[in-house]
DNA sequence: CGGACGTTTCGGTCTCGGCCGAAACGTGCC
DNA sequence: GGCACGTTTCGGCCGAGACCGAAACGTCCG
């Protein structure tokens, strides 16, 4: 074996760190203190745990006065926790199992994936822009398609800013639920930080991934992406 | 969380278990024993790691007279591993650092992903059946394309078989070393096997996933897959 | 400057699990 | 039937690491 597989799954294979990087791909920066007591354990317990995912190149740190935010490390540890996520056992939490089936049903529909849009709504998204020739599939990746840069200027996004950063432009993410791929790479997180911003969609809790699609982003999404959304799950 | 990521990961964790997976990851299966020597450990020990990989769903188990042959227990569970892979750290073993480089070479050019042909190789072959209209991208899912009919019927490929195995039958995998798509799916495997079994490519060393393109091979890509092969690395 | 607060370091405890060898089990072969 | 061999189970040893509280550190703010 050529690289050290073993050692980045010890690294997620604690319950309290399991669960700091799910809070994580939710895409928001979050600090020691939120993600310690997401995990339940005690602040120094969660700041052993934090030195131990920045060591292995999992989560990285950006300090900000006397909080320290931290966030994934990047896209493919965000892609690795998904695909550990589907061959994963469904939690036997017996306890709350009405709960866990509404959260489940939300996540399917809508929810970020570390900085995109996933579940049905990511994956109507994608298939919409393709139908309507803003994007287009060649050779297994997703290219900008013939009316891709006139929607991009309409959405008034830079496309250039977007370009020049290390990450590719566009990039199709198999997505956990649906099993079909959604948007991702720079222009997905664009798009989605641009549907956080203008209320098209928003969090149903702080820290977490599910998302709610607000009723003018049901027609934001009609009018300004050309995608009709299914209906969402019954809450 | 929905799902106990966690525990998946802490199946993985151990050192033995990994390399065990790893191993698995050719696509061969493999008896208790082989596997216990692969590791490293004692055929007890081998016999508790694979009664966990079997208990977590990763492994499955088939019985032959006295011998268990053990394999992987999906192509998502080879997808998860890829996707490990790409974010776990580099080996640190400088005492064979020559004999790494070379192995590397070999794995980035031509290896198995679990049943089908990844690597410089694979890439290739897939870009080549969708040049030649066999294959087709539609929706970011692949497809049979025009002339796909035609040539399954030349390499005696049985589609309806095929078609009725559960598995689906053309999926792309994301190559970890490449970063492009590779052709995966019940078709990948057969092509892969007919690869094997017609002595176009050959295991490096039993057990293992790097794979040797026969100069018989090479004519047969470039006329039975339309494929010509970029030059393989210097060994 | 001093107190409040978020974060990290340190020391001590305790449980989990990996390792092996010995022994039991089951199958194939003579 | 009896032996050989692959595999599994069991018991005991041992190290890694997860946890917490106390204390140190650094930053912000009054």
């Amino acid at each position: 074996m050529d690289v050290d597989t073993a050692a980045v799954a010890a690294v997620i294979a604690d319950p309290a760190r399991a669960t700091m990087l799910d809070a994580l791909l939710a895409g928001e920066a979050l600090t020691a203190g939120e993600l310690a007591h997401a995990a339940g354990v005690a602040p120094s317990t969660a700041s052993e745990h934090l030195r131990r995912l920045r060591a292995a190149d999992l989560v990285e740190v950006v300090s900000a006065g006397r909080h320290r935010y931290h966030r994934l490390a990047g896209p493919d540890v965000a892609a690795a926790l998904e695909a550990l996520a589907r061959i994963s056992p469904r939690r036997t939490d017996l306890a709350r199992s009405l709960r866990r089936v509404r959260a489940d049903a939300a996540l399917t529909y809508a929810r970020t994936c570390y900085d995109h849009l996933a579940g049905t709504v990511g994956v109507a998204l994608l298939d919409s822009l393709v139908a309507a020739d803003r994007l287009a599939w060649r050779d297994g990746a997703l290219r900008l398609g013939p009316d891709g840069g006139a929607w991009l200027t309409a959405l008034d996004m830079d496309i250039e800013r977007l370009r020049s950063s290390r990450r590719p432009l566009l990039r199709p993410c198999l997505d956990w639920t649906t099993r079909r791929p959604h948007l991702a790479g720079a222009l997905g997180a664009a798009v989605t930080e641009h549907a956080l911003a203008s209320g098209w969609v928003a969090r149903r809790t702080r820290g977490h991934r599910a998302l709610r699609v607000t009723s003018a982003g049901r027609d934001a999404f009609r009018d300004h992406l050309g995608c009709a959304l299914p209906p969402p799950p019954a809450t």
